[in-house]
DNA sequence: GGAGCTTCAATTTTT
DNA sequence: TTGAAGCTCC
């Protein structure tokens, strides 16, 4: 016992060895969290608890896999693996099936993911009549999602006046509709979609008080990992679990709580203490992550919230280094900008590409940051995407897998019906379902007889409909023989899956060819570990039910490159230095978050996660336009840098003050010319930027571009600069009559006159996009006058006077 | 049933 | 601008 915390420090001691009662643990950001939740576990082990009474739920399976091994290197990973620790959706899941005749599903009912949700609710707003723009797919899942997980069945949707109004209000009165039609035909797809997980479970414990008794009596002890982010939905489940011993832990911190939009309720964190009136509070305040200068900073923005528990994170490391907050002219120059930095930062400091990591608010903008770092020749990685499970052809192969155990799966149907392409089309899909639908039975039942239940339709599409029903039944003979990965592996011939793929020519062909592999692959491992941890199942069934919520990056990239991610994909990682991009008005806060105090609150704690993912830099940076949606838009920086402690700013970053208020395009020069000057060691000065240029830059393998195909098309830094790109520019007042008068000079021409201004040889000057340089070279007259440029971030550029949206300054 | 065209919208995301 | 989705035509 004594060994498990030795390491910890007082706080962290307490909190784990606390187990009399309810006890809400707030951890401030690197401050241990995951170390006090393994620790406790351990320590409950030693105690005498059997693993299988301790539930210990997280959000994520890279958490649960994480603690486990962890808690294994603590105590023995036998004890370990016996743990009821996982997701959420996993353990409940584990116990709907396990209780499933309790509430009339099969115990290997199907779990819809996402797309199949999507997909359903699709077929039920065309089968209601519904105007499909008014009643967008998305916009209706997601209040289904928000009701279930706050409890609100479609029943209780129905009948809520307030719901009711607020659908009229957005004109999607029927939305209580689709609800009601989605869930029953869930039902009769024997199938349940993510949220029903948490939903159902609750339903379970309500109903059957004896089936709830018995699990209470199994969870001894109760351990929840990031409670900020649990919904109402978790909350109860939890809260009711516990009812009888109150031997509940929760672990979280209000400040990072940056969910809300998918149901989280930062009120069960806040509230803590008030629903569990007996508890204790635990505050983890020290910071081992970050420099003093980072937490303050972090603080001094968190400072600005008024809905938090209040708590002093604090760092007992070195001050460090200064934030530095850097302005560019636009979204392209602040990519260069930032990836020079970081080029110019590791060959310095002999850091690791790996210990760089960039943030932004949204996915749209990795796009110039990935073209900046990919013509630096620096290799990053961007992280989050799609994970394995959700390409096509896996998620083809899964559901021939799922029709395995339950026929009654439409989605699965649906998608196994179209791939490979049988010459059955929408037509005769519809007339199926039209059938399912009149006559309440499943896809499959239609399919079993489609003439009894009115199917119309000729013999050849009928003859198809036989065979692909007896496929299915064929292949299912099969499922209990073999192992999932033979069985799969004859799937695949059977299904025509293998012979079609093989048809696939490029590329993309041998992507999903090798994704296919990887699944195969999987699925062996998942059998010899099987078999040598002595469990005989290696079905197919008990492969399913471990992959279902699987839904999480399998990634093995382990490659020292940059991270490219999400702010919120941020959260819980950690790095060295970090940028943190786009600090503008309507990006950052974003737009939608600016009409309501609790949005903009959870946008600062967004922000708040960001800066407190750098251990020893960080960086934040601002454009002044920046192209969006088609357009190049002007913007302002964030209100969040002004609130920001300014002491901790290093001098000579972009000042604040002046533009704010002022057009966002003002006449100011200086602003945007000395705004990213500095440098991390504080010496400010432009010269030493460019002299990075000539740096022998090491050779690092060329990134995996994301889509396959690699924009090859960027204006090449040698290539005047393209018309399309200038057209990215409207507001730029270069025009067809800006043909220079050149004077020449002793190597070609020393300067040149134009209406744009006077530009000589060795001047610098301030180009829209591309931000500060100087001028090296004139060549050429008139309308193919070209002047080359060494500028500060974007490297050389050979521009076209005619269009390039430059002025000379100074 | 698929290639190629038009249209339309455009945070954040795990399970 | 991108991309997804729907539509048309072969």
């Amino acid at each position: 016992m004594d060994k498990i915390i030795e390491n910890l420090n007082d706080r962290q001691k307490e909190a784990v060895l606390y187990n009399q009662g309810p006890s809400l643990v707030i951890a401030g950001a690197g401050s241990g969290k995951t170390k006090v939740l393994t620790c406790k576990v351990a320590c409950l082990l030693k105690l005498g608890l059997a693993p299988w009474n301790i539930l210990a739920l997280t959000f994520t399976n890279k958490a649960a896999r994480e603690m486990k091994e962890r808690v294994a290197k603590l105590v023995d990973p036998r004890s370990a693996s016996r743990l009821w620790m996982g997701t959420f959706h996993s353990l409940f899941l584990r116990i709907l099936r396990t209780e499933a005749a309790a509430f009339g599903y099969p115990s290997d009912f199907s779990v819809y993911d996402t797309n199949d949700t999507k997909s359903l609710l699709k077929t039920i707003i065309k089968e209601l009549q519904l105007d499909d723009k008014t009643y967008k797919v998305s916009s209706v899942a997601s209040r289904i999602s928000n009701a279930k997980n706050a409890l609100i069945s479609a029943e209780d949707y129905f009948n809520s006046p307030d719901i009711q109004q607020r659908d009229r209000d957005s004109r999607m009165p029927r939305v209580a509709q689709i609800y009601a039609q989605y869930v029953a035909r869930c039902r009769q797809a024997k199938a349940m979609d993510f949220d029903d997980i948490l939903f159902n479970t609750n339903v379970l414990f309500r109903d059957h008080p004896e089936i709830l008794a018995q699990w209470q009596e199994r969870f001894q002890y109760i351990l929840v990992d990031e409670y900020q982010d649990t919904n109402a939905s978790q909350y109860l489940i939890v809260k009711k679990l516990a009812e009888p011993h109150h031997r509940v832990c929760v672990v979280g911190d209000d400040s990072q709580s940056i969910y809300s939009f998918r149901g989280a309720n930062i009120e069960n964190i806040l509230k803590f203490q008030s629903n569990y009136p007996e508890s204790k509070l635990f505050k983890l305040e020290q910071n081992y992550r970050s420099t003093q200068n980072i937490v303050n900073i972090a603080n001094s923005l968190i400072s600005n919230n008024q809905n938090r528990i209040k708590k002093e994170v604090f760092s007992q490391r070195e001050k460090g280094n200064l934030i530095q907050i850097m302005g560019a002219m636009s979204d392209v120059e602040e990519a260069y900008m930032v990836a020079g930095k970081i080029a110019e930062m590791r060959n310095r400091q002999y850091e690791h590409w790996a210990d760089f990591a960039v943030l932004y608010r949204t996915n749209a903008q990795s796009r110039v940051l990935e073209e900046a770092m990919r013509k630096r020749n620096i290799p990053y990685r961007v992280y989050g995407g799609m994970s394995f499970y959700q390409h096509k052809e896996i998620k083809d192969i899964l559901a021939y897998l799922r029709l395995m155990l339950n026929p009654d799966d439409e989605e699965s149907i649906k998608r196994a019906f179209k791939y490979p392409s049988k010459g059955i089309g929408d037509t005769t899909l519809n007339k199926l379902q039209d059938a399912s639908r009149q006559h309440g039975v499943s896809l499959w039942t239609v399919l079993e007889s489609p003439i009894n239940y009115g199917v119309v339709a000729n013999n050849g599409t009928l003859n198809k409909l036989a065979a692909f029903r007896q496929m299915i039944e064929q292949l299912q003979a099969k499922v209990n023989e073999l192992s999932v990965y033979d069985f799969t592996q004859m799937l695949l011939q059977v299904s025509g899956i293998s012979q079609d793929m093989l048809k696939e020519t490029g590329v993309e062909g041998i992507t999903h060819r090798e994704n296919v592999q990887s699944l195969l692959a999987g699925m062996h491992e998942f059998c010899q570990t099987r078999l040598e941890e002595g469990i005989e199942d290696t079905s197919m069934a008990a492969y399913l039910s471990e992959v279902a919520l699987n839904t999480d990056q399998d990634e093995e990239d382990n490659e020292d490159k940059v991270f490219l991610m999400t702010v919120h994909a941020s959260k819980g990682l950690e790095f060295n230095n970090v940028f943190v991009t786009g600090m503008e008005e309507n990006i950052f806060p974003s737009q939608r978050s600016c009409e309501s105090q609790a949005e903009l609150e959870e946008e600062r704690r967004l922000l708040y996660v960001a800066i407190t993912r750098a251990g020893n830099r960080c960086a934040l940076s601002f454009a002044k336009s920046r192209f969006r949606n088609g357009n190049t838009e002007f913007s302002r920086p964030s209100r969040f840098l002004r609130e920001l402690d300014p002491r901790l700013i290093e001098q000579g970053s972009a000042s604040l003050s002046s533009p704010f208020g002022a057009s966002p395009f003002g006449s100011s020069s200086s602003y945007g010319s000395s705004s990213y000057g500095s440098s991390y060691s504080g010496q400010s000065s432009s010269m030493n930027l460019q002299r990075k240029q000539t740096y022998p830059q090491r050779t690092s393998p060329m990134p995996k571009p994301r889509s396959t195909s690699p924009s090859m098309n960027t204006a090449s830094s040698m290539s005047a600069e393209s018309p399309r790109s200038w057209k990215r520019m409207p507001a730029s007042p270069a025009t067809a009559s800006t043909v220079g008068q050149a004077v020449p000079g002793k190597t070609g021409l020393a300067s040149v006159q134009s209406s744009k201004g006077n530009f000589v040889v060795g001047q610098k000057v301030l180009h829209d996009r591309f931000g500060e340089g100087r001028i090296t070279s004139i060549e050429g007259q008139g309308d193919n006058c070209k002047i080359g440029v060494e500028f500060v971030h974007s490297g050389f550029k050979m521009l076209l006077l005619k269009f390039a949206s430059m002025r000379p300054i100074e």
